[in-house]
RNA sequence: GGUGGGGUAGCUCAGCCGGUUAGAGCGAGGGUCUCAUAAGCCCUAGGUCGGGGGUUCGAGUCCCCCCCCCACCA
């Protein structure tokens, strides 16, 4: 199973616009029991990621922030590599695309592009800000849906009817940045021939282990379909790297972005082979099928730095592991570039899905939409790797984090069984028996195949990013040791047969380690705390100790507390903090921003139909829920009903909102860490005097709604039948602000 | 709209190339031990396998149509 040459494993590069939220998460912690599981099974791998910082978002913020770029990404970059040490995640090296490395290779690739006659410039026309001096992405353009007539939609797509078009056929467009009305202008930019290459593209989309099936599936339809060029310029004013011979233009984003994985292991010195090595290493030359082509580098070897023997000679694996937003520019532009670069090409591209929670997609109003920061400060991060490793399957589908099954999973299988099992066999031993192990059992055989077959079927998972598999095995070690340990009743046999009962919890404890062993890539603190506990060294180095057994005639370790039981207040704790009703002005851009690249990468898309996500709101899936139920009948469903968030909102001021006859501006208390407010249209019916201080009944989850005054987040309930007959619907002082109704 | 992927017990998920009475974990109900982090172990669940047609001796598993969810549309 393992690989004479080293592999290099990815994660997607994390947009250095923004926090590290639990969607990010979901792929760099795969990523990282991948490249554990890798390193246990023997093989030389190396994780390998960096931030990506270029792009109009980046540049646009850090100018709003009154900084530089570099400033700017400086900042994320800090935070976003104290989040992953935070969650165990280990990166062998993590750089940054604005790196000079980065800026080295993409020049590098530029120029084979170049020479190798895939380039072509074209003038482009498209929307200018006059007023900001620049071309506008998409995404910083708005205006009304040219099919549906929808208001207030991106240059790219229209949310309410799904239709995808031109910014240029938007109704009354309008910039983003300034407000203004954009006009047309011309400019040139430089486009990738991408359909040259489209007969590598398929046979290295063709071959085995590359793509799942269904990413197979997908691709080839792209293919089938014909491939469109591809645009890598940018207009300046650009935070990127400067195109050599065209001033004024920039490389996109999404260029240096993946040349980032090679620079990345260009700065990473730390798998270097110093010239005549020799030995010592796990390289092996003598095998593999790079070797043909390194032996027409002129039969010299050069260096021996890890990104020449991968990138260059191709004598290594390269494994990216991506979100499944991101495909076209991994299958595609990707292995392109780097064919037309005389580089390895990724030998097998990993797509997952996205994190939802609870069934939907993250949301800031209902606090689901947690930072990986935030997680931390009130929960060890260790619970999330172990549930979202048990919850990782080797499909593109979505992962659900179910909050109620998060603690069930935690409690019952991790602490319940994994650590119940070294807790009580351990404090047997070391109590009851000196602390000494005996010896295995004679009728254990069949435990021990049973054991080391859930352990090789367990590495075997792994390898396939089927770490759910993994777990359930790691879990079934332990309920086997458990019961073991039941069936024998050492507890009795100690006044019987000590040295039965010894060999029996003997048995039991090399379970655990196994267990343990199993467990390591998911979560590395278990085996960390267990180890020593067990009277072993520090971490398991190999697949093969779960299979060992070897937990003989030795002295135990000293039981130690290993992990505490979750609570739900923790949980809620984390909810509740991560509650955001200020930044409710995105209520649909971002509000949802499904997972991990939906808002990172796909936001620095800045151009021509290179876009985000269509967003459909957390509140739109509840909207279409509720119509199909009405379709059945002229009742709703409990569920339907309970999809109302009702609360008691206590009103802290009410304003008069100048130039709108019939809206009062009320602050609310909700209970939440800062006051909403509301525009409710009561103006007629009460004086603002007279509304202070009441308790309302407040619907807390409807979709913020910009209006002409301000963002409204909520709706008060008022009876009657409008204009001057309007009974506010209040509730009596006994009745806390921020208490749900139902 | 086009392309691709999903829709299996209350919840989360397994079900390979079609084949005996559709599985697991959690939850729930019942029983039991006491070494253990009020942990463990044992028993119990009857779910139109989204809906409808079709192919077949036989379909959750293949084909067609429809409904719903997700991603992408470079």
């Amino acid at each position: 199973m393992a690989q004479p040459t080293p592999t290099i494993v990815t994660a997607g590069l994390p947009y250095a616009n923004g926090s590290i939220h639990i969607g990010h998460l979901v792929e760099y912690i795969m990523t990282d029991v991948y490249v554990r599981a890798r390193r246990l099974a023997g093989e030389e791998a190396y994780y390998i990621c960096a931030d990506d910082t270029h792009g109009t978002p980046i540049e646009l913020n850090a100018r709003k922030m009154g900084i530089e770029p570099e400033a700017f990404i400086a900042r994320f970059a800090r935070e976003h590599i104290e989040d992953f040490a935070r969650f165990g995640i280990r990166f062998d090296n993590y750089a940054s695309t604005n790196a000079e490395e980065n800026r080295r290779w993409v020049h590098e690739i530029y120029d084979h592009l170049k020479r190798g006659g895939h380039l072509e410039t074209r003038k482009v026309e498209q929307y200018f800000d006059e007023s900001a001096q620049r071309f506008l992405p998409d995404r910083f353009i708005k205006g009304t849906c040219p099919k549906c007539s929808t208001p207030d939609q991106y240059g790219d797509a229209c949310e309410n009817c799904g239709t995808t078009y031109e910014p240029t056929e938007l109704k009354d467009p309008v910039s983003v940045i300034t407000g203004t009305r954009p006009v047309l202008k011309e400019s040139e930019h430089l486009f990738i021939g991408l359909s040259q290459f489209s007969e590598v593209l398929r046979a290295w989309v063709g071959s085995e282990g590359r793509l799942q099936a269904e990413v197979k599936n997908w691709v080839d339809g792209w293919l089938a379909g014909g491939l469109k060029d591809w645009c890598i310029s940018r207009d300046a004013p650009y935070f990127g790297f400067e195109i050599p011979d065209l001033p004024g233009k920039f490389f996109y984003v999404w260029l240096d972005a993946p040349i980032g994985y090679i620079s990345s292991t260009d700065s990473f010195r730390g798998a270097d082979i110093p010239p005549h090595a020799g030995s010592g290493s796990s390289v092996d030359t003598g095998s593999g099928p790079g070797d043909q082509s390194e032996s027409g580098l002129g039969g010299r070897l050069g260096s021996g730095r890890l990104v020449d023997r991968v990138w260059r000679e191709k004598r290594g694996r390269i494994v990216h592991v991506i979100g499944k937003d991101i495909v076209y520019f991994h299958t595609l532009f990707w292995p392109a570039m780097l064919h037309a670069s005389n580089l390895a090409l990724p030998d097998r591209v990993h797509v997952h899905g996205f994190l939802t929670v609870d069934g939907v997609k993250m949301s800031k109003t209902r606090g689901t939409f947690i930072n990986a920061r935030t997680f931390a400060e009130h929960l060890d991060p260790i619970y999330l790797r172990y549930y979202l490793a048990s919850k990782t399957g080797p499909t593109i589908d979505d992962i659900d984090l179910v909050l109620e099954e998060f603690i069930d999973r935690i409690n019952a299988d991790l602490i319940g069984k994994l650590v119940n099992l070294v807790s009580r066999a351990a404090s047997f031993l070391a109590t009851k028996l000196d602390g000494q192990y005996g010896a295995l059992p004679s009728d254990a055989v069949a435990h021990l195949d049973e054991t080391r077959r859930l352990a090789e079927s367990a590495e075997t998972a792994y390898a396939g990013f089927d770490s759910a598999s993994a777990v359930r095995n790691a879990v079934e070690i332990a309920r086997l040791g458990n019961k073991i340990f039941q069936d024998a009743e050492p507890w009795k046999l100690l006044k019987t047969d000590a040295e039965r009962a010894r060999n029996v919890v003997t048995l039991c404890l090399n379970l655990a380690r196994s267990a343990a062993v199993v467990l390591t890539p998911a979560l590395p603190a278990f085996a960390a705390k267990v180890y020593p506990i067990l009277g072993l060294p520090a971490e398991p180095t190999t697949f093969s100790e779960a299979w060992a057994f070897d937990l003989v005639n030795r002295p135990i370790g000293k039981p130690e507390r290993i992990f505490d039981r979750i609570e739900r207040h923790a949980l809620d704790a984390i909810i509740e903090a991560s509650k955001d009703t200020t930044s409710v002005s995105l209520s649909n851009a971002n509000a949802n921003a499904n997972a991990n690249k939906a808002e990172t990468k796909s936001a620095a898309t800045d151009k021509k139909g290179e876009r985000s996500q269509a967003p459909a709101t957390a509140t739109a899936t509840a909207t279409a829920t509720a119509t199909a139920d009405s379709k059945e009948s002229a009742f709703i469903s409990i569920d339907t009903f309970a999809q109302v968030d009702l609360r008691v909102g206590l009103i802290l001021e009410a304003n008069l909102v100048e130039g709108a006859e019939k809206l009062l501006r009320l602050t609310v208390d909700l209970g939440e860490a800062r006051p909403r407010t509301i525009f409710a249209g009561i103006r007629q019916a009460f004086e603002p005097a007279s509304v202070q201080g009441l308790r309302v009944a407040v619907v807390a989850n409807l979709a913020p709604r910009k209006m002409r005054f301000g963002i409204s987040e909520g709706m008060v309930l008022a009876a009657g039948p409008g204009g001057k007959d309007l009974s506010l619907l209040t509730l009596p002082e006994t009745a806390k602000p921020g208490e749900k109704i139902s």
